[in-house]
RNA sequence: GCGGUUAUCGUCUAGUGGUAAGACAACGGCUUGUGGCGCCGUGUACACCGGUUCAAUUCCGGUUAAUCGCCCCA
C-alpha cells in the first residue's frame, strides 16, 4: 500500500469550520482597513532574493538561515518572502506610488514563509495581516497604525499588552551600542555563551536575553533612553502623549528589540499571555531608511505585522463556544422524479436567497434526509415525493419550530419560498 | 540549528512480551415517508525502519512527526 502524503511539516491545511474562522477574522481585517483609508496591496509570493537581503539585513537570522531560496530555470535566485514590508515597499517604488509628500496607506494579508523548527505557534508557511503607513515622519502616523491593531483586538474582546520603546536612528543607535559595548565587555566571562559570541556583532540583542546569568548584568545596562537624541526623544515622548490621549494603555519596555534591521525610533510588540513562549501576536515599529536605501525617495514610514494564526489561538482560548444558528434550506426529494424537479428548484434558490441551500443526490429515505438536514444546521426542509406531487404540494418543515405547511406546486413555488426564508 | 517529552480507529482515551478495549463521531437499520433523543448493528487503529526475543503494539536504537524550551520571530 502506497505511504500517505502529508503536508509538509510546519504548514497546515485549513478546512471547514476553521476555515469559516479565517473567512471572518479577514472579513474583519478587510473592513478595519477600509475605515483606516488603507488600500490592499498584493505582491507575488516570491522575489528577487537579493530584496530581502538589502531589505531585510543579510545578518538577520531570517536571511542567513530561514529563507526558502531557489534558481528557476533561467539561472535566477527567487526566494519565497519571508516577510512582506519589502515586497510592499518595493512594489510601490516600482510603480512610482511613493511621491514626495504624498502620504500612501497600504495593508496586505497573506502567507510568509521561513525555514524554522516547528512549535505551537509557529509555522513555516504562516499568515500574516500588516500595514505599512508610508511617508508621514510625525508620531501621529506610529500612533495611528498601533490604534489599529488595538482596534482589531478589542473587537475580539481580547487581552493583549501593548510595549513600546525607541530604538532610535542610525546616530544615536551607534553611541548607545558603544555605551552597551562598555557595559558588557568587562563582564564577558559571566555572560552567557550566545551572549558572549552577540555582543560584538549586536550587542543590543543581548537586551532580550532569557538567560538566567545574564539577567543582573541586563538589567544594571544603561537604557536606550538616556542615549536617544533630542529629536528622537520628542517623537517618543509624543507618541506616548497620544497614546494616553487616545487612551490605548502601553507600557515601555528598554529591552524590546526587533530582529530587523530596518527598524529606527518607535518599536512596538503586542503580547498575550495565552501563546506560551511565542507570545508576539503583533509586533512593529518606523522604518525610516529602509525605503532610501532600496532605492527610493528618502520616506520615513511606520508599520506592522500580525500574525493570523497566533491571533486566532488568543481568540481560541478566550471565546466560549458560539452558538450557531440554523440557516438555509435542505431540498429532501424522494424518488427519481421528485429529484429532477428539485435539480431546478435548487438552481434557482441559489439565485434567489443568500443563505445555503443543500440537496443531497443519493437516493435515501426521508428519515435520512432528516438526519443530515440536521447536520447542515439547515434551518429548513423541503419534502417532495410521490405523495406531494400528486397532491400539488411540497411540504417545507420549519425544522426549528417542527412545523408543516403546504406550498403550492408551480411557478410560485420558488418565490413563496424566497419569502419565507426572509423572514 | 540544539535539548526535553510524546506517538494506539476520523477525534479523545484504555491496555498488554502471545496481533487490542471503550467513548464521541460516521454509516445502516428500528414494519416502504417526517429530524435532534433512544435502541440494534457496522471498524483496513498500535507512525515508519531496524534490533533483542520462540513471539514486539509493548523492550532497545534510529527515522519521521507533534509538542515544550533555547535561538529567533508573527
Amino acid at each position: 500500500m502506497a505511504s500517505k502524503i502529508v503536508a509538509p511539516r510546519g504548514t497546515q491545511d485549513i478546512f471547514p469550520p476553521q476555515s469559516g474562522r479565517w473567512q471572518e477574522l479577514e472579513a474583519r481585517i478587510h473592513q478595519l482597513a477600509r475605515r483606516y483609508g488603507y488600500g490592499e496591496m498584493r505582491t507575488p509570493m516570491f522575489e528577487a532574493t537579493e530584496l530581502f537581503e538589502r531589505g531585510v539585513g543579510d545578518t538577520t537570522d531570517i536571511v542567513e538561515k530561514e529563507m526558502y531560496t531557489f534558481e528557476d530555470k533561467g539561472g535566477r535566485r527567487n526566494t519565497l518572502r519571508p516577510e512582506w514590508t519589502a515586497p510592499v515597499v518595493r512594489a510601490a517604488l516600482q510603480h512610482n506610488l511613493v511621491q514626495p509628500g504624498v502620504a500612501q496607506r497600504f495593508y496586505y494579508v497573506g502567507p510568509i514563509f521561513r525555514y524554522e523548527r516547528p512549535q505551537a505557534g509557529r509555522y513555516r508557511q504562516a499568515h500574516q495581516f500588516g500595514v505599512e503607513c508610508v511617508g508621514f515622519k510625525g508620531p501621529e502616523a506610529d500612533v495611528e497604525v498601533i490604534a489599529m491593531a488595538m482596534h482589531l483586538f478589542r473587537s475580539y474582546g481580547i487581552d493583549v499588552t501593548l510595549n513600546i520603546n525607541s530604538i532610535g536612528d542610525a546616530a544615536c543607535r551607534g553611541k548607545y551600542r558603544e555605551a552597551l559595548l562598555e557595559h558588557f565587555r568587562p563582564a564577558l566571562e559571566h555572560l552567557s555563551e550566545d551572549s558572549q559570541r552577540r555582543l560584538e556583532r549586536n550587542p543590543l540583542r543581548l537586551l532580550d536575553s532569557k538567560e538566567e546569568r545574564d539577567k543582573p548584568f541586563v538589567e544594571s545596562a544603561p537604557p536606550f533612553e538616556a542615549y536617544l537624541c533630542d529629536a528622537c526623544r520628542d517623537h517618543f515622548e509624543h507618541v506616548k502623549k497620544y497614546l494616553n490621549q487616545i487612551a490605548i494603555p502601553f507600557v515601555v519596555n528598554p529591552r524590546i528589540v526587533r530582529g530587523l534591521d530596518y527598524y529606527t525610533r518607535t518599536v512596538f510588540e503586542f503580547v498575550s499571555d495565552a501563546l506560551g513562549a511565542q507570545s508576539t501576536v503583533c509586533a512593529g515599529g518606523r522604518y525610516d531608511d529602509l525605503i532610501k536605501s532600496l532605492g527610493g525617495p528618502d520616506t520615513p514610514s511606520v508599520g506592522f505585522a500580525l500574525g493570523e494564526e497566533r491571533l486566532l489561538m488568543t481568540i481560541d482560548a478566550a471565546a466560549e463556544s458560539q452558538e450557531n444558528e440554523r440557516r438555509g434550506i435542505q431540498l429532501v426529494a424522494l424518488g427519481e422524479v421528485a429529484r429532477e424537479l428539485m435539480v431546478t428548484m435548487c438552481s434557482l434558490l441559489r439565485y434567489s436567497i443568500d443563505a445555503p441551500v443543500f440537496m443531497d443526490y443519493d437516493d435515501r429515505k426521508l428519515l435520512a434526509q432528516l438526519k443530515i438536514a440536521d447536520r447542515n444546521n439547515a434551518r429548513y426542509a423541503l419534502v417532495l415525493g410521490s405523495e406531494e406531487i400528486s397532491a400539488g404540494n411540497a411540504v417545507l418543515r420549519d425544522l426549528v419550530e417542527r412545523s408543516d405547511r403546504p406550498l403550492p406546486l408551480g411557478k410560485d413555488l420558488v418565490p413563496s419560498l424566497v419569502e419565507v426564508m426572509k423572514s
